[in-house]
DNA sequence: TTGTATGCGTTATCAT
DNA sequence: ATGATAACGCATACAA
């Protein structure tokens, strides 16, 4: 692989010289330019990146945390961060966390050996305590999760407020016991929105159903396996709110598939507002979250952090949501839709 | 951040000795082992990632190039070959092309600058003659995609008898007119099932649909938009075989909001056995890929060959496919599944 | 405008 | 068993 010398031999000139044409640097005659230009396409140069990084003390790499990419929220979120971060020349590395608390300080480890400039974390299951010291090798920006006691930018949803807005959607439905099937136990996410759900339920003087309180819902085959549970445990039950769409079509469909009907026999909202929400029979009433929006100005936040350092101070961005009301909550009004 | 240097110095030893601790190496005192952990303990030392690339030519890094991440099917693809390369200790970098060839070789970049020590190609737009110089900066390995011409190894299902059975079962169902609605023009993968597609027809003795041969139908609302276009100019159309399930279903949701039976009216075969493909009314009869086996052989194949440079030879593995037979096409026997 | 010399943090070679 | 030194490829301060 031809170095940065052998470009300098070829055109007779120095490796510095060479350096500045490579960065676009001024103070290099046209004519020099050109023969070093030359030399470089003759050798097939290439700037070696490990050396790079090493004498600038830069990656332009960004980690992102999420919890797994097969979650369509957080395909999108990635997508949307990766068209983002290109645009202002950085590269994404994707860190799945699978809801570890242990994978995801490993990844922040990534920030200490220096392979990426920054991290953002839309992933967030360890203590503030945990992720704080791993501020002092660079910064880190929270997306979609958020901690109240962090001094950090936090680009979010308020996803208490929808919470309380989808469990006062299924109690004006006539919903009388609501059933609370969520995922990520350890999300802090988690934490907020059954707090929405709870001040819900307390508002409308209806109890919450300790016996069905559910945290290990993800996808869909959780949902199938709650609506199961719904069945053969506790049939006196008329309404679920899920932590996301998958889980409510996984419900839904187990639902079609058995005798009960949707929405008459059991309402059902899910959260994201993803394709399948759209696609099932009744259509899901779901939570719309700004994506891209969020993607984008987490991005920006956090490339603004490196290009400045210290300069702007921590800041939340709360994004507004959309309750989208849909069929399968449909137990009062007309069809929507 | 503290150095190698520093340890040393806090542990009044030399750098070596350090970093004869850091790798695990032999002729080291118990002892001074102790004092050595106990000064990186100490300053919170982590090895500095660029320094040791730059020195040992290594990144433990590969790159998986594939369309988009939001296709589930990559989706499940990444986050399988992610998991397996970390058994190995390699990280993954995901690069999305989105169907650019451009993209692409900008990626394969990573190559030439040693970002990465390898690369998958799930993505595959540009001729050989273009990717094959970059195998001089290390091995490529196909996944999915591949082409006859190619010298590397590839890992794939047999994409055109895939495509030649599903055909053959529209054909089997009693489809008269049935029309190909595909994605991902400049994939070689498209040209495969293209090709599997005709004979079919040419075997069952009937014509190509030129009229409607449609290439840009990659997710739900392609579907969609493949709906109304047979409904409005070739409504005689009774199958279309399609790309993927998320136009399948976009095809089927759209058909059932109209005043078309599925599959009575017109059949549908998608492609991948997405989970939506099951959660649809009527379910999507569609072609099971071993995703995770293919995943999995493929980040094998290549950390085999960066570790034993040249070793072995270039080899095909071809896994098999599946078509799961379901509603959307049952137009003459009973109720499946 | 161009070149020389130094150092980024590691690891490998060669002494001791 | 331990240490001094060089080298990986590049960019920059400084000199010319």
């Amino acid at each position: 692989m031809a170095t940065i010398e052998d470009v300098a031999k070829l055109a007779g000139l120095s490796r510095t010289t060479v350096s500045r044409v490579i960065n676009d640097q001024p103070y290099v005659t046209e004519e020099k330019r050109q023969r070093i230009v030359q030399a470089m396409k003759d050798l097939g140069y290439v700037p070696n990146s490990s050396a790079r990084r090493l004498r600038s003390q830069k990656t332009e790499t960004i980690a992102v945390l999420l919890p797994r990419i097969t979650n369509p929220f957080f395909g999108n979120l990635i997508e949307a961060m990766e068209q983002k971060a290109s645009e202002w020349g950085y590269q994404v590395i994707v860190c799945q966390t699978h809801h570890s608390s242990k994978k995801e300080i490993d990844y922040l480890q990534l920030l200490k050996t220096k392979q990426v400039d920054g991290v953002i974390m839309a992933s967030l299951v360890n203590d503030w305590k945990d992720v704080e010291p791993y501020l002092e090798s660079g910064p880190i920006v929270f997306c979609n999760e958020y901690m109240e006691d962090a001094s950090i930018p936090m680009i979010h949803m308020d996803h208490k407020t929808a919470a309380y807005e989808a469990a006062v959607h299924l109690l004006e439905q006539g919903c009388k016991h609501i059933a609370y099937a969520s995922g990520g136990p350890e999300s802090h996410l988690g934490a907020m929105r059954k707090q929405g759900f709870l001040e819900a339920l307390e508002e409308y003087g209806r109890p919450f159903l300790e016996e069905i309180n559910i945290d290990w819902a993800i996808d869909v085959s959780d949902g199938q396996k709650v609506f199961h549970l719904i069945r053969s445990e506790f049939p006196y039950i008329d309404g679920v709110f899920t932590g996301s769409d998958e889980v409510a079509a996984g419900l839904i469909y187990e639902a079609s598939s058995s005798d009960w009907q949707v929405p008459e026999d059991l309402a059902v909202v899910g959260f994201d507002n993803q394709m399948v929400s759209l696609l099932m029979v009744p259509s899901v009433t779901t939570i719309q979250q700004p994506v891209i929006q969020m993607a984008d100005k987490t991005v920006e936040v956090l490339i603004q952090q490196l290009l400045h350092p210290g300069a702007i101070a921590p800041k939340r961005y709360v994004y507004p949501h959309q309750l989208l009301l849909r069929n399968s909550t449909k137990r009062r009004e007309a069809a929507i839709q």
